[in-house]
DNA sequence: TTTTATTATTGACCGCGGTCATTTTTCAAC
DNA sequence: GTTGAAAAATGACCGCGGTCAATAATAAAA
């Protein structure tokens, strides 16, 4: 039952996980093979899949701590009060998202959590990214009919979309921030 | 510079797809491997690479065509006028880009034109789906301070949001038409 | 019918993610 | 120290998507 974790697996985690950073920061995410990264950890392929259980696991791993990172700088910034405020003081979170198409559709893909069982950071940014929205929300000037969770599922969605159309072959005319300023204008401040 | 199309050309193709529609309809998308499609149509493995560019592309063609078939069945009915009617009216569409988690990441990737060069029938009928729900939108009775293609792209982003919640780990409580029916109304048919 | 240029098919081969039986290392008990 | 059992690391191996130089089939020209 018990289960002791020897000194050396820390390391060899630390050490697949800077190999990893350092193939990324050289030639992205997209280009990351796990080949590459073990051979500059110096170990075999095996241990590379004793410390993750797939590449996505890593790449799960990476992108989450980063988002984690862009979460805490915005929640240190001041609360935003309107749409067009809300639209920029999400920009950290939103400009990473989209840094590569592989990024945004990694995270896509995990955001609603791959498995039943666990619960992943990148599904547990898309909670805290309701739920900081809702906070600001709670005393913004936006509509009072719905609640600020329902409001903020909506910005997450509008977020999303306008993410979408960034990647889009289609749709390039206008920028991403002027897009999700006009959606979510209409949806936190309805005229009619 | 003319580039005659032989006669086999289409026979081999059609026996492709064909083969690939059966291990579809016996074990689902996700388990589709191009091996097991040769080998049932009888070719080369090098023999699909000339028809299709590689999986995905085989894939995006299969899932573009039932997704067709769900828009012609959903422009044969009856115009919807409120948020729940057109909930309602566009659920065979929901219904199939969620029948399996593949096809909707499938779905989900392809929405925005893989390369600039092409447009694929999955980018296609997104535009579609903008175009006709705009179109219900003109006459429905829903807000009109903002123009029926900017309230057709809000529906979209929710349906998404909604279908990706579907495969989410948390939030199974709501379903997905409730989930759908309760944002298009919020976005819709504002109150204050 | 034979020739010839073009188009289609082939299958050995590669890259890379992932597995697992085997070997090596660790660390506690003596 | 020595020993022994659990934990970690190893690397040969597999599956499957995708490539490409070589070969075969086609259809039009001679």
């Amino acid at each position: 039952m018990q289960k002791t974790v020897q000194k050396r697996t820390l390391k060899t985690r630390a050490r697949l996980i800077e190999a990893a950073d350092d193939v990324i920061e050289r030639h992205g995410y997209q280009a990351l093979r796990v080949e590459d990264v073990v051979q500059a950890a110096g170990v075999a392929k095996g241990t590379f899949f004793a410390h993750f259980r797939d590449k996505d696991a890593l790449m799960e791993y990476l992108i989450g701590e980063r988002l984690v990172a862009r979460f805490d700088q915005v929640e240190q910034g001041p609360i935003p009060r309107t749409a067009p405020e809300i639209a920029n003081a999400l920009q950290p979170i939103h400009s990473f998202m989209t840094s590569e198409r592989y990024v945004f559709d990694l995270i896509i893909r995990y955001s609603g959590a791959a498995a039943i069982t666990e619960i992943g950071p990148i599904a547990r940014c898309f909670e805290r990214y309701v739920r900081l929205v809702a906070g600001w929300l709670e005393t913004a000037k936006v509509r009072k009919d719905i609640s600020p969770d329902l409001l903020a599922e909506g910005v997450q969605a509008f977020a999303i979309q306008s993410m979408s159309l960034k990647f889009c072959a289609l749709h390039e005319a206008e920028s991403f921030s002027d897009r999700l300023e006009i959606y979510l204008d209409a949806w936190l401040t309805p005229a009619a």
